[in-house]
DNA sequence: AAGGTAAGTGTATGTTTTACACTATTACGG
DNA sequence: CCGTAATAGTGTAAAACATACACTTACCTT
């Protein structure tokens, strides 16, 4: 065989973020472009090239705190990228030059949703990054290099593997309602659901725990809160 | 930034194959070990690095025909594996040190796994291979690197998506019998299914078309046959 | 023509999913 | 303190789906 390669491997980061308005994706301006008038930079995931001594789930742990400071999020490998022209176009290369040894060198990637709730993250860029945002998942444009492809790739896998992942307890306070919990379900799988049908099902979970304890400060009868508890299963 | 990298990328694929008696595993032996007494040379899954300007389903295929000479077959990605040390068993090196310019370098792996019908694919090992085998799934002893859980995860996946993704029609003959399909079932699935509720559920899959065609040549009551029509959902 | 072999078929029961509307509890304002 | 606004919380009937189960049919062989 001996195929002589010479390529780099990067991990990038599908960040969800969630409050009562809608789902949000965490990105970060690239950096270092606004020199040069003629090009536009883009929005990107964050994502970086994986370090020789780790593992994967642990470079998408690093990459994201590094570049975020966002440090214990949840992350769930969902797939590789590999078109080898990923990272050839020409609005993506004046970024590449100023930040990579190799610029020209194809990068294949292995991408990672995750999920926070966005009362209790405040990214804040790191050096490496321009600016960090949450945007609005509906309102996202044209990203650097694939990245529009792995966000809509996220989205269906994040959909998928709500329920069955326990995902959802990463994007709600510690204590929640069962009204917050649905409403993340309706917002995560763009759906209405029935309020009755949606209790029955938690009663099945038995990962999601009541509390003697009841909402306060509003103005309508105070919901019961709940917990999540993992080891429960 | 600016991690200065070197590492290789290869596919692994696991390709399925399937006849009454039970499912099978393509593996290949390491070549040109035999010279050195002391290392029992491993068997191992079908896998190479990639090349430069191939995507990665493109790579699965081409690497799975250059090893074996099995051409069209349906892979699926499933997984990228990327323990930093997956490649540095002792045992393994040797065999490498044989096959590589770089034989200590790191290799992340991207899985496929794949399912093709025994009768109609004929593995013939390429002149890269020290042989190509059909292993009976549950005789497969310690393959070399970390291909033990590559098959695992493999196995996991292929029983996952089954039925979602079409999979079974790629191990049957073109016409087949709904007999035949459930055997199939039982054995990718490993697990007994009841005839009359599996042939209601067949009736809901709009995919399996009923031919006007019997079975011939066979000393019982001849089964109808069925077609799979992809393009019917 | 009898015996062997796998094909093909229906029903009753239990479980899961869906659709749907009213009462209860709190805060606030008059 | 009483009324109103706001959301929490609850049950049931109907439909869809899953499961368990046994006999008859059609062809081949001898």
């Amino acid at each position: 065989m001996s195929a002589t390669q010479s390529l780099h491997l990067s991990v990038d980061c599908v960040v969800f973020g969630y409050n009562d308005s809608g789902l949000k994706v965490l990105l970060i301006n690239q950096k270092g472009l606004s020199t040069s008038p003629e090009i536009t930079p883009r929005s990107q995931l964050p994502g970086d090239l994986i370090l020789m001594n780790e593992g994967l789930d642990q470079a998408a742990q690093r990459v994201l705190f590094e570049l975020t400071q966002l440090k214990g999020v949840y992350l769930k490998q969902f797939k590789a990228f590999g078109n080898p022209n990923r990272v050839k176009d020409l609005k993506d290369r004046a970024w590449l030059q100023s930040v990579r040894h190799l610029p020209d060198q194809r990068v294949v990637t292995v991408g990672y949703y995750g999920l926070v709730s966005l009362q209790d993250y405040e990214p804040r860029p790191s050096s490496f990054a321009g600016g960090v945002q949450w945007s609005e998942l509906s309102e996202v444009g044209p990203l650097a290099f694939d990245h529009n492809s792995i966000l809509d790739e996220a989205v269906e896998a994040l959909q998928d593997q709500l329920e069955s992942q326990h995902i959802s307890f990463e994007l709600l306070p510690k204590k929640f309602t069962l009204t917050q919990l649905q409403a993340l379900y309706e917002i995560v799988l763009d759906k209405k659901l029935d309020k009755r049908n949606f209790r029955k099902n938690v009663k099945k979970m038995t990962h999601v725990v009541p509390l003697d304890e009841k909402q306060t400060g509003v103005m309508h009868k105070p919901a019961q809160l709940f917990i999540y508890e993992p080891q429960k299963d």
